[in-house]
DNA sequence: CTATTAAAATACCGAACCGTATTTTATTTA
DNA sequence: TAAATAAAATACGGTTCGGTATTTTAATAG
């Protein structure tokens, strides 16, 4: 066993703990005391073991995107899924609370982009930087599926990546607006229908 | 002229600066101090001419939705365009900041729903209502363009006025990540895309 | 010029905030 | 037990916050 008095609480858990509420309450509506009571770590504990708010949001967000954020999105790129399906499942990915119970609603990463215009550049920078890796997975995939002939040659997959990118925002804020799920997975298919008819069959292009 | 020592700033000049310092920082990030070197109105002026936070931040919401939100949509009720003309002119209204200049980007009502989920339960409302006030105007035209043979009698308009709603959201988050106005016009294109084609002409670009 | 009115300007208050210095407590080693 | 270690618990400091009480200033009315 260790030296001195013993742990009272896992920093890794005081970690999930904060993210749990960070993408809750959002930056700028969690204080220090609610970090506290969230993770029961009292508040020089919380500073020496994960930093100051904006280290321990920092923290939050890389512990979202590595176990929460990430995988659908690399499902996305890595799947041999066709496309239709895998948008799907990576857009469905953005509602983690609805379905897995006690989760928030919504995407951790959207929810805080909004509302930061005066937020720490880090902080911003860091958002921004997700956003855009986001958006870029989108992109690759539709490259691969442009090769592969998913889609038409003609498609501008530029717009069509960006256009999955801001749908993880659609869905984010149509969910605290208080859709329920199966009107959310209807907002989905909607998105998809953007895509050309499932087998795009040679080349039908006009 | 009135009895007392003048003005020196007409609360509606001042309400019209609030607004547009909550529009571009949001709720949280604008501090009373923010306020008043806004509008140029010390602090008991403040709240003796627009009341206390949340007030200002109600009228302020008021006011954008009378000269900002509204008009778009009931144009896109009322007009005689085509649906997806009109469509097209109430998505490219999120996009005020960009083109003419000065105005913040993104839609008002969008950046604040973000991040409010332990706001003052009167401002969520009021949020939500907007939200739903969007929507329901999406829907409106839905059902016209059913009846007037604009839409396949089979078509979803729930799913499809929600849809369109989010993409408020979309916009406004990917013009906040920093997108190019014709790249957020492109994303729009994508959107309105899901509509059947109407004529097969050319496609409409701005 | 004096009184009155109404707004501006200043100063102030208590609470909440982030962050830290200090003390207590629990454990291991000697 | 006594010294040493490391964490918990408490208390505190400076700042900013939302909101208000108080004073000063600029105008009108008599």
């Amino acid at each position: 066993m260790p030296r001195g008095r013993p742990r009272k609480i896992d920093p890794n858990d005081a970690l999930k703990a904060a993210m749990n509420i960070l993408w809750e309450r959002g930056y700028d509506r969690t204080s220090m005391a609610d970090l506290v009571s969230a993770t029961g770590m009292a508040k020089p504990g919380l500073y020496a073991n994960l930093g100051d708010k904006d280290e321990i949001f920092q923290k939050a967000l890389r512990l979202y995107q590595e176990e929460i954020g990430a995988p659908p999105i690399n499902d996305l790129v890595t799947s041999p899924e066709p496309l239709k399906q895998s948008l799907r499942t990576a857009l469905r990915g953005v509602l983690h609370a609805k379905e897995g119970s006690g989760l928030p609603e919504g995407c951790f990463i959207v929810n805080n982009s909004f509302a930061c215009s005066a937020q720490s550049q880090q902080l911003k920078q860091a958002l921004q930087d997700l956003n855009v890796e986001r958006r870029d997975a989108f992109l690759l995939r539709f490259r691969r599926a442009e090769t592969e002939g998913e889609l038409p040659d003609s498609t501008d997959i530029k717009a069509l990546a960006d256009f999955f990118a801001g749908q993880a925002a659609a869905v984010s804020s149509m969910a605290q607006a208080g859709l329920s799920l199966t009107e959310l997975h209807k907002m989905i298919e909607v998105s998809l229908s953007v895509l050309p008819e499932d087998p795009p069959r040679g080349g039908a292009q006009g």
